[in-house]
Formats: C-alpha cells, sequence, structure tokens
DNA sequence: CACGACGAAACTGTCGACACTATTCTTTCT
DNA sequence: AGAAAGAATAGTGTCGACAGTTTCGTCGTG
C-alpha cells in the first residue's frame, strides 16, 4: 500500500474540525442544525478564529453548508444526498479498484483477509460499517493516488454521517445483510489479488451498488426541519 | 442541464481566493513559492483574516499546500502529479458522462455543437483549452449530481494548473492536435445524444486518456525548486 | 574557507474588539 | 386577535495586536 502524503495543519482549527465532524456523523448536531460561531467557541473553550476555520475545512468535506448570509448549518440529508454520494462512491471506488489491481500485493491480500475475518464477527451493524469503511479505505490508498483518497474522504464522511440516519444500522446487524456483504468483500478482493484491473473496478462498482440496494429502504425518517432542531435552546454538552 | 446549486460565501476571502487562483493558475505565483500571509494581506490591501481563509479555500482545490510549519506553497508539479489529475479526472468525468446521458436533452446537444464549433475557430492554444474544459463542465454539471461537479472543479483547477506549464500550448495550436480533439469531443458527444450510459462513460474516459497523450511528452520543465523561486525578493506586482 | 552559533527579522496561530447585518422579541395599531 | 413596525438581541466579517516559533543573515571560530 502507499501511504497518502497528505497532512492538514495540525492546528487548534483542524482538532476542532476533527472534534467537530465527529459530533456531526454522530448526530450531537443535527442535519439543519445551525452552528454558530460563539456557541461553538465556547463550546471548545477557543476564540472564534480557530472555529471559523474548522468550519471551512467541514465546508469541503460536505457536512455543513454556508447560507448567503455568512450562517452555517448542518448540511440536510435527503433521498437526493443518497444517490449523489453513492454516486460518487462507486466513482472514486471503481478507479480506486482499478488503479489498486495494478498495485496489489500479497500483503494487501493478507490484510484484506484479516479484516473480513473481523467484519463476520461484528456484533453490531454500527462496529461492521466502520470495519467496512475502514477496508474501502484501504484499498482507495492502495491505488497510490493521493488525489483520489483525498476527494473519496470528502464522499466518505457524508456516507457515515448519511449511515447514522439509516436506522437498521443502529440495531443488531442482521446476518443475511451481514453475509451478502461479505461475499461483496469476497468478490472485490479475488480480482484484486489476481490483478485484473477492469474486473476490480467493475466488481467494485457493482458491490457499492447492491450494498446500498440493502440500506436505502431503510432511510425512512424525513431530516428534521432546521425550526424542529433550533427549538429550545439546547444545553450545551460538556467538552 | 441541472443547474448547481452549491453557493460560496460571498466575502472577502472568497474574492481574494479566486483571484490567488487565477495568479496561481496563470504562473504568477510559481510551483514552490512561499505565499507569506502578510505579503498577500497587503497584496490585496486586506487584513490577514480573509488571506487565511482564503487559503484554506485553495489548499482544498489543490493548488497550494500546507507545511508542518504552517507555511503555505504554491504545490509543486511533477510527472506524478500530472497522472494522478488525469486518473481523477478519468474516474469523475466517466461518471458524468453516464449521468448525463440519462438526462440528455435535445437543449444539450445544440450547446456543445455550438462549442465545437468555436473550438475550431480557436485561435491559440490557451483558448482551445478554455473551450474545452468549459464543454468538459457543461457534461458535468448534465451530470444532475452536485457532489460529483463539485469534486471536479478541484481537479479541474489542478489541470488548468499543470496546462499552464505545458509549452506547446502556450503557442498557436497544431492543427492535427486540434482536429484530433475536436474528434474526439465529437464522439463523446454521439453517445450522450443516444443516450448510452454506458457507451458514454467508455468513450469519454478514452478521449481523456487519448488527449493527454497529446500533452504530456511536452512537459519537459521541471518544475522549479522552492529555492529557486524564492531568492532574490521578487518584487510585489501592483494589484 | 567552511561551518556553527547567535541575533534579528519575519511569519504563523490565536485572541479580543468593533461595525454592520440578520434575526428575534415586543409593542402598537387596526 | 392578527399583522406590521420598531427595538433589542445575536451573529458574521474584518481588523489590529501579541506571543511563540521559524527562518534568514551575520559574525566569529576552527
Amino acid at each position: 500500500m502507499t501511504k497518502n502524503s497528505f497532512q492538514p495543519r495540525r492546528n487548534l482549527a483542524h482538532e476542532i474540525a476533527v472534534q467537530l465532524r465527529r459530533d456531526i456523523i454522530s448526530g450531537t448536531f443535527k442535519p439543519g442544525e445551525a452552528l454558530a460561531e460563539p456557541m461553538l467557541a465556547e463550546r471548545f473553550g477557543v476564540s472564534r478564529a480557530p472555529v471559523r476555520e474548522a468550519m471551512i475545512e467541514l465546508e469541503r468535506a460536505g457536512l455543513v453548508q454556508f447560507e448567503t448570509t455568512g450562517r452555517t448549518r448542518v448540511r440536510t440529508l435527503e433521498e437526493k444526498d443518497i444517490t449523489e454520494i453513492v454516486e460518487a462512491r462507486i466513482a472514486l471506488e471503481a478507479m480506486g479498484a482499478r488503479l489498486a489491481a495494478i498495485r496489489w500485493t500479497a500483503e494487501d491480500t493478507r490484510w484484506i483477509e484479516k479484516s473480513i475475518m473481523s467484519q463476520e464477527k461484528a456484533a453490531t451493524g454500527v462496529k461492521f460499517s466502520q470495519l467496512d469503511i475502514a477496508m474501502h479505505e484501504y484499498i482507495m490508498q492502495c491505488s497510490g493516488n493521493e488525489r483520489l483518497v483525498t476527494l473519496w474522504q470528502f464522499v466518505r464522511w457524508q456516507f457515515e454521517m448519511a449511515l447514522t440516519y439509516i436506522h437498521s444500522l443502529q440495531q443488531k446487524m442482521a446476518p443475511d445483510l451481514r453475509s451478502f456483504s461479505v461475499m461483496g468483500h469476497r468478490n472485490v478482493l479475488k480480482p484484486l489479488a489476481n490483478r485484473q484491473p477492469e474486473t476490480a473496478a467493475k466488481v467494485m462498482a457493482q458491490h457499492i451498488k447492491d450494498s446500498i440496494e440493502w440500506y436505502t429502504p431503510e432511510i425512512s425518517e424525513p431530516p428534521p426541519t432546521a425550526k424542529a432542531t433550533r427549538s429550545g435552546k439546547r444545553p450545551i454538552p460538556a467538552k
């Protein structure tokens, strides 16, 4: 695997961005919710400057959106957004798999096999998703294309946020979904290990398309409107 | 064509980012060159705050890079970078063409035909490239996937920057290169107009791959090292 | 002459302040 | 009571300042 040489600034702003990203993905801040700079500054115990920079970093990751007035809100998630995210994932990961197949090593195979074994043992849907995403990330990095990985990261976080709003994953995972996904992963590994770029691309695209078929029917909860989530000042959780 | 609903903050920072992007793409600031915030603040007649935000926006577009110390430099361009950019373009634009073919309209066909006619009349390589990129952008927006377009924009600016360092484009365009490119565009239009997604994706990928084959042999100038460009305080050009 | 240490200059990260604008609440009039 | 107008509250955009750190230039020494 080729290492990704991208290194973000290691300043306060980045730390806050990481923390805030976690909060958004985990649902602490809900879609449509306003993110006021003074509020966040107090929450993290810093001034507004680093918060502002963190906002920009999150906007680029597609987790928040700026209004024309300058206000920032957590990005809302609708049917169309899921479609877009998946289409973007397919575009990037198909190419990622294609390139990864070219440079694939025996060590990479071992890594994936180990990951698949962990996936089979994952107790919850959440845990499984984490392992799933980690595996996809590994393959992307095997592509050796730093830019492709960077672009993928943006989609990845949006995807993780979407997963939070898919109910079924929050509970114990359906055995058939798990075995289906694992089978998909085995199918992906095969052309990679055999160094068949075109097949790897095709199988990866199909795998992503398939796995989302299992999820989407479950996206029942309509994203709460901004008004609904803002009503009543939510107490600021302790840092 | 579906309109892209993304709207950036319309503040000073964004204006500076746009201007600075132009300066980098046009070669006013050269790869490896340090971009000090006070210097840019003076150049644009603003304080450091908007400049800082502009830097983050440019970093996301891949035009500048942060060092671990916090310094910002114009991103360097090497052989590998061109490869990465092209691979990313293929990934995104193949998917873009695939989706665009689904929603393609007669109006879109007219737009492209008009663009191709302009391309045939373009006097310089630079002008041709602009029309070329505009056409690719149009197709991306026809995909109807806002996220795909956003991701593509990042690669696009890096690609434009790379073009600046391809000498042949700066001069009068070789007739055979032009007719070759135009033919490629006609080939792309066909499956789009016929609404053949898979063919459109394949042809678009091939077209990008082909057109870069014509360029790359010309990338002879090694990117100047940071040291070379920093020697002697370059006078700040008037705004 | 090369090289390392020291001091000066420059740059970044963060903060608090202020003007201006958007939003919310209150009051008044129909 | 409902709507419109105005006041108060909250938030954004930008600035200048300061501490800490890096970088650059210079001087002294082997």
